[in-house]
DNA sequence: TAAAAAAACTAATAAGTGTTAGTTTTGTGA
DNA sequence: TCACAAAACTAACACTTATTAGTTTTTTTA
C-alpha cells in the first residue's frame, strides 16, 4: 500500500528503528509484534524484512547505540582537564540530556537489554560493567583528592546512576518543570544533599 | 506427575505467585510462558488453572500487593510523631528493605505494571501517583519547617525514589557490600550529599 | 473403606508469533 | 520508454501462546 518514507537524514532502516524504539518502550520488546510495528509504519510486516534482518537486530541496534554514546562521553570527560567534581557533574548532565533527547532509546537500553540474545547479551553487560567501574574509579579519585567526603564509592555511583536513570519518570511532567530546573536541582541534590546542617 | 507442594504458611496459589514473580523478574511477563512457569513448579501448564484464574491475575496480584505495602507504610509513617527528616529517612529505609526482602515482587511491580490490563492499569497508576503526591507534600513540609534546603520538592522526591529503586542493581553485589552499609551510605548521600563544602 | 473433593493429567482449540517464498508494484536512470 | 532494482504485496510456514474440556489420579473426609 503506502511506502516507508525516508526522512532527510536517515535511511528507511532508521525510520524502522526509531519506531521500534518507541514501541519497545511503550509495550516492551516481547510485547511488540512485527505486525504491530509494520502497521505503525504503514506497511505489511513482511515488507520490513527488505530493510532489516530480524526483530532481535532492532533491539541490538538500539541497545548498542546507547551504550556506545555513553562510553564515548565517559572517555571524553575523563580526558578533559577539569576537577573531579566537575567531571562527575559533566557526566550527570550528559545522562540527563541523553534521557531527555533520546528517551525511547535510553529507556529500551535500560529495560529491554535482557531480551538480547547471546553473544550480544554478554557483550552488553560487559560494557555496562566497564562503564560502572570507570565511574567508581572517578569517585575514588575524588575522595583521595579530598573533593568528596569519605563515602562508599560503589554506593555513591549506583545512587547517582539510579537517580539519573529515574529521569524516565519525568517524561510525564515535562510541561510542569523545565529541564534546566531539573538539572540544577538534581546535581545539587546528588552532590550537596537536601538537609540543612 | 508430581504435586505442587504447599509451604507451611502459604497456599499452592502462593507458591505459584512466588515462582511467577521470580520468572517475571528474570524474563519479563510477556517473556514468561505458562508452560515455563508450570515446568519450574514441576507440573503441567493446565494444572495451574486449578489454582489461579489466568496469567494476568498473577501479575495483578504481585503489583497490587507491592503497591499496598508501600501505601500502608506511608500512612503509618505519616502518623508517627517524629521530625520530617526522620519521616523521610524512615521511608527511604523502608524502600531499601522492601527491595532487599521482596526483590522479585518489587522489581516486577516497577517494571511490568505496563502489562496490566484495564482497569487494573489505571488503578495502579492512580495509586502510584497518590504515593508520589504524599511524598512531595512531606518534602514541602520539611522545607517550610526549615529542615530542608529550598529545593524543588518534585525533583527531590523523584531523585530519592529513583535512587532507592536502583537498589535493584545491587542484587549482583550483595556479597561485597552489606545492606547496612548501603543503607547508611545512601541515606547520607540523599540527605547530605557527597561533596565537601 | 467408600464417597466426595481436589488436583493432577492428556489432548485440543483458536489465535498469534517471526519469518520466508514468490509475485507484483513502484521508482529510477539510460 | 524500457530495463533494472528496490520495496511493496499475498500467502503460507512452522511454532508458540493462553486457555478449556474431559478424564484420571490423588487426597481428604465421613
Amino acid at each position: 500500500m503506502s511506502k516507508i518514507v525516508a526522512s532527510k537524514n536517515g535511511s528507511k532502516k532508521d525510520v524502522i528503528i526509531k519506531k521500534a524504539a518507541s514501541l519497545f518502550r511503550k509495550k516492551g520488546f516481547k510485547g511488540t509484534s512485527m505486525r504491530e510495528l509494520a502497521e505503525n509504519i504503514g506497511v505489511e510486516a513482511s515488507s520490513l524484512y527488505n530493510h532489516i534482518g530480524s526483530k532481535s537486530e532492532l533491539l541490538q541496534h538500539i541497545c548498542f547505540k546507547v551504550a556506545n554514546d555513553f562510553m564515548l562521553q565517559l572517555h571524553e570527560t575523563d580526558k578533559s582537564e577539569i576537577s573531579t567534581t566537575q567531571k562527575l557533574e559533566k557526566l550527570i548532565r550528559f545522562h540527563i540530556h541523553m534521557m531527555m533527547d533520546g528517551y525511547d532509546e535510553v529507556f529500551v537500553a535500560n529495560h529491554e537489554w535482557k531480551q538480547l540474545e547471546e553473544p550480544f547479551l554478554s557483550n552488553f553487560l560487559t560494557q555496562r560493567k566497564l562503564y560502572e567501574s570507570n565511574m567508581i574509579e572517578l569517585v575514588k579519585k575524588g575522595i583521595q583528592q579530598k573533593e568528596f567526603k569519605n563515602i562508599h564509592p560503589h554506593v555513591a555511583v549506583f545512587t547517582i546512576l539510579s537517580a539519573v536513570r529515574g529521569l524516565e519518570l519525568w517524561q510525564r511532567h515535562k510541561k510542569n518543570v523545565s529541564i534546566k530546573e531539573i538539572e540544577t536541582n538534581m546535581i545539587n541534590h546528588l552532590l550537596y544533599g537536601i538537609a540543612k546542617q
